[in-house]
DNA sequence: TACGCGTGGAT
DNA sequence: TATCCAAGCGT
């Protein structure tokens, strides 16, 4: 859950995951569509099918217990250079150099190191391997992540305190601010589609559809959406429609994603009883449990300006 | 190696 | 408002 991801985002989705699947095996055991729905609005998705396909691994072939060693945990899937080398530092004691995002920021300044990320990456790692002690490395791995998190922040940090700041070579030369240098990103294309919201008369319901399990909100439920293409000029019509109904444009929902920014033209209609098409009918009451992911969460509102989602672990509702 | 893959908080 | 970035991984 932390990959990529604040400790403040995870809080609430690692105590109920804790709480709903206790261990390994109760995980391995999970229905996949509960999973997916736990993990909604912690985005990363394929990083819920690598942990269920993790807990089924390590219960068929480990006996419910992780293996140790880095090598061995590497081979579990959603466990890579990172994670591995974490778990065997902090759960079995095993001298591995641990380099998350902090590590990387506070090495590079300690030695002032002018090559970008990510080409930096395997000097840092031996770098880190060199100082990892053979006593007590999960919290010398721990200590470095925590130093990188609370005083060689990326902006301003707070040097006076650091207990590097004597062998720090960025410091010396006061430019610490510049490190790590990374290389330059590309600017974020834009990109358009539609979305359609049928609500069934009487209750209200909607419908929703399950996505491929590949690709971009893998596995995740939606309003039947268009395929999201290259920007183009105007709304998408309703002669996109999964179904035919009488469609009329309730407004438009934008989302920024990590790599393209979104913007959905939201339609909305009153719907056969049957709409023959593939998908299931959920009524408002039930939206919550079926977890949406944020983006198809906004289109809902646009929709339906009543609609009230309630169980974002955490967070207060919109 | 480079890219695809979410979301929300801080600045 | 725009940008950065967070206990990265898989392909």
């Amino acid at each position: 859950m932390l990959q990529q991801t604040t400790v403040a985002a995870v809080k609430p989705y690692f105590l109920h995951f804790l709480d709903r699947w206790p261990s390994v095996e109760q995980l391995a055991d999970a229905d996949p569509q509960e999973v997916m729905a736990a993990w909604a609005g912690l985005g990363y998705y394929a990083r819920a099918r690598n942990m269920l396909a993790c807990a089924r691994t390590v219960a068929a072939q480990h006996q419910g217990r992780f293996p140790e060693g880095v090598k061995a945990l590497r081979c579990l899937p959603g466990i890579g250079e990172y994670t591995s080398a974490a778990i065997a530092a902090i759960a079995f004691d095993e001298p591995v150099a641990v380099v998350d995002g902090n590590v990387e920021r506070v090495v590079s300044r300690l030695y002032a190191i002018e090559t970008p990320l990510p080409a930096a990456k395997p000097r840092i790692r031996d770098l880190v391997q060199e100082m990892t002690p053979s006593e007590r490395p999960g919290d010398f791995a721990q200590a470095m992540m925590d130093l990188g998190a609370t005083i060689c922040t990326p902006k301003r940090p707070a040097c006076a305190i650091c207990p590097l700041s004597a062998p720090c070579l960025a410091r010396a030369e006061g430019r610490q601010e510049f490190f790590p240098v990374k290389a330059p990103k590309r600017a974020k294309p834009q990109r358009r589609g539609a979305a359609f919201v049928a609500m069934r008369q009487g209750d209200g319901a909607i419908w929703l559809r399950r996505r491929p399990e590949s690709g971009m909100l893998g596995g995740m439920v939606e309003p039947p959406t268009t395929a999201w293409s290259v920007k183009a000029d105007g709304a998408i019509g309703a002669e996109s429609a999964p179904f035919a109904a009488g469609w009329e444009l309730a407004g438009t929902a934008s989302h920024g994603f990590t790599h393209f920014d979104l913007t959905l033209d939201v339609w909305r209609a009153v719907a056969p009883a049957d709409p023959q098409s593939d998908g299931w009918w959920a009524t408002p009451e039930r939206l919550d449990e079926e977890g949406l992911p944020t983006v198809m969460k906004k289109v809902v509102a646009v929709a339906l300006p009543g609609i009230i989602f309630r169980r974002r672990p955490g967070r207060a509702a919109p």
